[in-house]
RNA sequence: GGAAAUAUAGCUCAAUGGUUAGAGCAGCACCCUUAUACGGUGUCGGUUAAAGGUUCAAGUCCUUUUGUUUCCA
């Protein structure tokens, strides 16, 4: 019976109950510790085939969801493949410990404000907080790593937040500094003047920032100078005393002192009106957008009478006198609204007409007041068009705006020097106080009287406050310190041509648009927990650019000498507040102090393909081996974050830093940190929303795993949409991927042990050569070695999915429902044992290398099937499938005459299963024959071939081949309307109708010759041109697919109606032996009550049936009275089985 | 407001510009099985988000609009 056993105590393949993913998870995490498994995956490789990946760093200040799986499936993927494929992966983990979320964890677990900071807790004791909170989370995230099966070094991570990190941080500020490329500049932020501060984004999207207010809003006239030179000039001024105007709205009539210029929209349409002022009643020309006429301007006053118009009358009268497009407004100069402050450079370059993108017709005029100092967009309209800002001089003869910290006007804006600007800054006495006024009242006020104003209203909108202080917030100019990014644009783009990105639209569109835009670095924070700006500037302006921690205490030293420092200083950290206690020494000896900001926090992360090494100060050939990255991935929120700062920083060290120089002319960079990148997209709910713990649908990683194993999770995910589709995950779909993927390949396996165990199939044979195996063998190996080289081409081009789909396609449809299906009897009938030992080792191959091909999506799994297997045999020198080389594809193995004719025999027998359904004969009634058109020669062949695998499965007897000579073969013809398009163009229709109207003659015709001339046209067609199919035999049951017909003879002989009756006995004898626990190896003996309905069957069929069931011998018995019931077609039949 | 992605059956996804838009899941019916709570056959299910356009021919290319999502402002 051991038909291959050559040693008395065989080693076993294990068997198993039933599939439990969760539990071969854990079993092979413990293999993979106990015997180092990854350290050896990275070992095994030679050091001189490096392929290197960047860990994005994970911020472990939160738990961890299962999007986190999905982007690090994605990561561990690509590295496992190339493991397999012989490179040297080293994956250094990493953490991101600095930044905005850490700080407020620490304030909402320790209960404090910012206010807090420096009064009722020390900057020491807030830092060393946020430094604890950082890794508060990481045993979870560790374990997360470890149970999800991503490989990652987290013995030797990078942290963020070391001194050697922040060294390699200001290392590289300071080369960029050297370059001249890290200046200090202002930008327009939110800032809260009663706090003092500035506001993030982060603090401005919080809940209730945003409310509604009811501000007082103007619409302003601003009085054209009639003695310009303007192409308009003429239209805008008809008349000698002609005053036109220019009405612009604001909600901040406080910024109008400071207004600097009128933006408008190039291509809206605008009026010119005529009418009078509503609070003085004098007559003005108006320009306003088209759109919003009907806003200021009442129907039935259009065109009323000019003459009749009467101080304070309700109704104005207006009339249209002149229309143009913001374009032609372009270049208009008017005069200041509110000539507080005013210079030579103002007069020359403000107080104009300026376009800008952001101008819509929704609100207001159509044209937008601009007050550069107050307003983002009115920052960077004005800073393209070269607008200056109205700024007076503070006392140390810096510039400032209109209105100063505290958010009061300054003395030079006289009428309301010391105001604040907004309402809600005043005290609650005072804004009850009798007779206060808002100051936007009173700027109105004044407005209306100086015949400036053409509509006061108040307007209810809604305006961000401040979180801490529940009051209105500022746009206001603050310092900030930049990286001048846009020196290297030009680089920046077109090296990021050179980047392949997955998919190729984030990084032409979204990236690419952004670089295109791009504008420099606002590198400043104002906040306690990140890394210093190493800046320390004197009142004068001296400052030094620290750059190592070396340079750093010499320059502490001269301190010292001077007395700026206590003898001994010495600093033990670099984080604030310690950092500024330093105060060092100007060339000309005065105190410098450090620039108070922190750096943007993706300055840390886009920086750790240097900073991760301590370059330049240590391991500078740990770095030059891993630079730049040949792997990346991350989310596609991380793009203009960190793929940006990686590349940003990349390619501008490439141009400032002689040692970065030195690493890319070595290992042939031309300045990209990253040459592949995987931007993956979101993970939602299964109805598409954002999954948050809020609404209670986020999936818990940890619990889908222990429930149904990271191998699901991950394929599920990986073979549902590609990783830049954003997938809905719904955890149905992970159970079916067990089910239908894992349990199909699991059942194959199971298959095999089945009987491999029972023949001590060990694989201890010789191979069997590719020519001395069945067809149906050599069919599944060229399939496999098809599958092989798809799967690789897949995994090289960065399309998991496509591979994972490729893999179960070929598990599912062809390995499981086909090869196995096919070749069983093959493992249970113990003659003919090359044929067998053909089997074991084929179906043997496939499971190994579907393992491998497997691995870097399922990696346990994978494991388990690959030990179990291998184990066993011990064909292959490696204890890992992760140790495994990736399969090699062999083009000598695959025939693709073969996979086409098993595709036929698969086609045929489907439609021969199809036909049997329609005239109910069930697959065990035997049938004589099917017939099978022949279009073709090679067709007739190939069926040959497969033709015992068509009949087996379908339970025909035979299958003939008619010829259309035979004259029973009713034919159809197509256009192939490919290859008529590039013939007949715009006659197709025609064509097309003809060639399907032909008749059997006409198709006989072109058959015969190959060509036909279509009647009424010019043209003559090829056989290449149409397709014809015999579509029907008449008088027969046919069924097609394609170019294939098939039909199928249902006379059913006494002959055949007994061996089915014999197979439905053979059946019902199977489920009994099923149902009585019998071993598939145990013989029986078998008595059948004698019945009319099988005796016939019986002893015509009685060797196939014995051999069938495994019997010694079978009798019919009339005199038999106990025993098992079977029913076959109505009739019971007493059955008594034993074993022998 | 800008940029990008996406929209196909109840659900998840396919479909070189080529004429009858396919799979799987779910539902229904029948069938098969000494590996398989697995499979087979059939059935049900579509205005390919909408509207224009280009073309002999559009799910596919172009334009506009809408929804969803992300990033930026």
């Amino acid at each position: 019976m051991h038909l291959f056993k050559n040693e008395v105590n065989v080693l076993m393949y294990k068997e198993y109950k039933q599939l439990d993913l969760s539990k071969i998870g854990k079993d092979v995490l413990a293999f993979w510790k106990e015997h180092s498994i990854f350290e050896k995956s990275i070992s095994s490789r030679p050091e001189s085939k490096p392929y290197t990946f960047y860990e994005g760093p994970p911020s472990a200040n939160g738990m961890p969801g299962i999007h986190h799986v999905m982007a690090r499936s994605i990561k561990d993927i690509f590295c496992r493949y190339k493991t397999l494929k012989g490179y040297q992966v080293k994956r250094k983990g990493g953490w991101d410990t600095h930044g905005l979320p850490i700080e407020l964890a620490v304030e909402k677990s320790l209960g404090i404000t910012k206010e807090d900071i420096g009064k009722t807790i020390s900057v020491e004791d807030y830092n060393d907080a946020c430094r604890k909170e950082v890794m508060r989370y990481t045993d979870i995230w560790n374990d997360l790593t470890e149970k999800m099966g991503y490989w990652v070094d987290l013995n030797d991570p990078y942290i963020t937040y070391k001194n050697e990190y922040i060294e390699s941080l200001w290392w590289i500020l300071g080369e960029l500094y050297k370059k001249g490329w890290l200046y200090k500049g202002y930008t327009v932020q939110p800032y809260s003047p009663k706090s003092g501060t500035g506001l993030s984004s982060h603090e401005l999207n919080q809940p209730g920032t945003y409310k509604m207010v009811k501000d007082t809003t103007i619409v302003a006239e601003f009085h054209l100078k009639n003695d310009q030179q303007h192409p308009l000039m003429p239209v805008l001024f008809e008349q000698a005393n002609e005053d036109t105007v220019i009405l612009a709205w604001t909600t901040t009539p406080w910024t109008l002192p400071s207004n600097c210029a009128l933006a408008v929209g190039e291509d809206i349409d605008y009026v010119k009106i005529a009418t009078f002022n509503p609070y003085t009643f004098k007559p003005v020309s108006v320009v306003l957008a088209n759109a919003l006429v009907s806003k200021y301007f009442k129907a039935e006053a259009e065109n009323a009478s000019f003459e009749d118009y009467k101080e304070g009358d309700k109704i104005i009268p207006w009339t249209v006198k002149a229309r143009f497009k913001g374009s032609d407004l372009v270049g208009l100069r008017y005069h200041q609204l509110m000539p507080y402050v005013t210079n030579a450079d103002l007069e020359a370059n403000a107080f104009r007409v300026i376009p800008a993108d952001f101008v819509t017709t929704e609100d207001g005029t159509g044209i937008v007041h601009t007050a550069s100092v107050f307003g983002a967009d009115d920052f960077r309209a004005c800073k393209e068009q070269g607008v200056p800002s109205v700024m007076v001089l503070d006392e140390t003869g810096k510039e400032v705006p209109l209105v100063n910290k505290q958010g009061k006007f300054v003395d030079e804006v006289t009428d309301f020097a010391g105001f604040y600007v907004k309402e809600e800054y005043y005290s609650k006495e005072e804004r009850e106080a009798p007779g206060f006024k808002a100051t936007d009242v009173l700027i109105s006020i004044k407005l209306k009287t100086d015949n400036k104003a053409f509509d006061v209203k108040k307007y209810e909108h809604s305006y961000p406050h401040s979180w801490r202080t529940d009051e209105p917030i500022l746009y206001y100019p603050l310092d900030s310190w930049f990286i001048k990014t846009t020196a290297v644009k030009d680089k920046l783009v077109e090296l990021n041509k050179t980047i392949n990105w997955k998919p190729e639209s984030t990084g032409t569109g979204r990236f690419g648009n952004w670089l295109e835009n791009l504008v420099d670095w606002n590198l400043s924070r104002s906040r306690y927990w990140g890394t210093p700006l190493p800046i320390w500037r004197s009142e004068t302006g001296e400052e030094i650019c620290i750059g190592s921690i070396a340079q750093l205490n010499e320059e502490i030293a001269k301190a010292i000498k001077a007395g700026f420092l206590p003898e001994g200083f010495n600093l033990p950290d670099m984080h604030r507040p310690y950092v500024d206690d330093v105060v060092l020494v100007s060339a000309t000896g005065k105190k410098m102090f450090r620039e108070p900001d922190l750096i943007d926090v993706w300055f840390d992360s886009g920086a750790m393909p240097y900073a991760q090494w301590h370059f330049p100060f240590e391991n500078k050939e740990g770095f030059e081996n891993a630079y730049p990255a040949d792997f990346i991935a991350e989310g596609v929120d991380q793009t203009r974050g960190w793929f940006f700062t990686l590349h940003a920083i990349a390619v501008m060290l490439s141009e400032a830093s002689d040692e970065v120089k030195a690493v890319n002319k070595r290992v042939g960079n031309k300045g990209v940190a990253f040459k592949n990148v995987v931007s993956n997209g979101l993970v939602l709910d299964k109805n598409g929303n954002k999954m948050s713990k809020r609404l209670g649908n986020a999936v818990d990683p940890f619990d889908t795993i222990e429930t149904y194993g990271a191998d699901a999770a991950r394929w599920y995910m990986i073979s549902n949409a590609s990783p830049w589709d954003n997938l809905k995950f719904n955890i149905e779909g992970v159970d079916e991927v067990r089910r239908k993927f894992f349990g199909t390949l699991y059942n194959t396996y199971s298959f095999f042990v089945l009987y491999a165990n029972i023949d001590g199939f060990k694989y201890s044979e010789a191979e069997i050569a590719i020519e001395n195996r069945p067809e149906i063998d050599r069919w599944i190996i060229s399939l496999l070695n098809t599958l092989t080289k798809e799967v690789d081409d897949f995994y090289a081009d960065f399309e998991p999915t496509k591979a994972t789909r490729a893999i179960q396609n070929f598990v599912d449809a062809h390995l499981s429902n086909w090869y196995v299906r096919l070749s069983r009897r093959r493992f249970w009938r113990s003659d003919n044992s090359e044929d067998k030992l053909s089997a074991y080792q084929t179906l043997y191959t496939c499971l190994t290398t579907i393992a491998k091909l497997m691995s870097p999506v399922a990696p346990f799994f994978s494991e388990r099937l690959f030990s179990d297997l291998n184990d066993v045999t011990k064909k292959e020198k490696v204890e890992s499938v992760h140790l495994a080389d990736f399969p090699a594809y062999n083009e000598k193995l695959v025939d693709k005459a073969l996979e086409e004719r098993m595709q036929l025999a698969q086609d045929i027998s489907s439609l021969v299963l199809s036909l049997r359904k329609k005239v109910s004969i069930p697959v065990r009634r035997p049938l004589s024959r099917v017939l099978l058109p022949v279009l073709d020669k090679n067709f007739e062949r190939q069926v040959e071939l497969v033709k015992e695998l068509i009949l087996s499965e379908t339970n025909i007897k035979n299958i003939e081949y008619i010829t259309d000579t035979a004259g029973f073969i009713k034919k159809k013809i197509k256009p192939n309307f490919k290859a008529l398009g590039a013939k007949v163009g715009k006659d197709m229709k025609m064509v097309a109708e003809a060639i399907t109207n032909f008749t059997a003659e006409e198709i006989a015709e072109v058959e015969a010759k190959g060509e036909i001339a279509i009647r009424n046209t010019p043209y003559s067609i090829l056989v290449s041109d149409v397709e014809i199919i015999a579509e029907d035999v008449p008088g027969w049951q046919v069924a097609n697919l394609g170019k294939l017909t098939v039909a199928l003879d249902v006379n059913i002989t006494e002959e055949l109606k007994q061996e089915g009756i014999a197979r439905e006995l053979i059946n019902r004898i199977q489920n009994l032996r099923k149902d009585k626990g019998f071993e598939v190896t145990d013989k029986i003996r078998v008595t059948v009550k004698e019945h009319p309905y099988v005796a016939e069957a019986v002893k015509n069929n009685l060797s196939y049936i014995c051999a069938e069931i495994l019997a010694d011998s079978l009798t019919l018995d009339a005199q038999l009275h106990e025993g098992d019931i079977v029913q076959i077609d109505e009739n019971e039949i007493l059955i008594v089985i034993r074993k022998v």
